[in-house]
DNA sequence: ATTTATTTTCAGTAATTTTTGAAACTTCAA
DNA sequence: TTGAAGTTTCAAAAATTACTGAAAATAAAT
């Protein structure tokens, strides 16, 4: 395969696979990009190379960077502006998990504080389903959370390494 | 909290939820109300619970059930069909876990292989970057690979128990 | 067989999300 | 300052995704 038709095909299905894990296409692919582009990189060729407008690409951009995955860089003597992403697949994984667990762990398991405390009594069966059914999810939330908050400060190796060792 | 008010809330925050993990927010919701109902419920239950039409509840019981999340139960003398979830919490993060490792995972994986051996000499360094990627993402994809086969395989407590030993 | 209850399908509609592009804004060099 | 180059914003349009409801299909009862 040619190498301009892999970076089509590569972009195209980063694009599609982002859409199901609730990120936007564009940016996926922006994203996407951005990794197998050696240099940084400016708004106009994102454009080009994506045939997307300005605004479109403004704005997925300064999302990336929100992320964490992306940022701008300053080349002496440009007068745009310059973008790379961050190469390290470990770092990048790391990073969306430590964003998405503050944006939708976090909130999430405050909730379920609140919604297990209900009122009524537990003999009722309605009653226990919920709070049952609350207490279950809390429980795998918190330990969710503590295995991330774990994994984000690990290394690749040693973390990759010790979950080999203990699966083998 | 009152129940019904506690209820309310979690199905609409289950749905909203859903919607970041590219899940669509009604069947989010469905599942959210099978999960707090005590005993098996109907299609109206569901339309009447959530304010939804037949073919919108029909479509997504269909789709959870195909997910492995919901049963259809026949009750002895009713001829109607009931509903129900999958209550306890860890078979359903495994069940989905399976479900989208083969759905999203698998598919990736087999597209990163044919995208790994394209053509040109890795000294042009456009070659090297975009090989690097790739085989950045197919190693990260393949570890994923292996510790979900045995995280889905894996008792609860068992692997639960090694994680929090391990990251001690 | 016929009627009645229930489920499924799907074309059309509605809601939501994404994208565009032009105007406003900012930055910097002359 | 002024103006050219570059960036950001956002209302309107387009594209996508989800939902409705009535008709068709299926299943059970008489």
């Amino acid at each position: 395969m040619k190498l301009i038709e892999a970076k089509q095909q590569f972009i195209s299905s980063w694009g599609a696979f982002g859409t199901h894990w609730g990120i936007n296409r564009t940016m996926a692919q922006i994203h996407a990009l951005l990794l197998i582009s050696p240099d940084p990189i400016t708004q106009d060729d994102i454009m080009e190379g994506l045939n997307i407008s300005r605004g479109n690409t403004n704005m997925n951009i300064r999302e990336l960077i929100n992320w964490g995955l992306v940022d701008r860089v300053i080349l002496p003597g440009e007068r745009k502006e310059f973008f790379i992403a961050e190469k390290d697949i470990w770092k990048v994984v790391r990073q969306i998990v430590k964003e998405r667990k503050k944006r939708e762990l976090d909130p999430m398991l405050k909730l379920l504080d609140q919604l297990e405390d209900v009122d009524g009594d537990k003999r009722d069966k309605n009653v226990k389903t919920f709070v049952d059914t609350i207490s279950g999810i809390k429980r795998l939330g918190l330990q969710a959370d503590r295995t991330l908050d774990l994994m984000i400060k690990a290394e690749e190796n040693w973390f990759v390494n010790n979950l080999i060792k203990l699966f083998k």
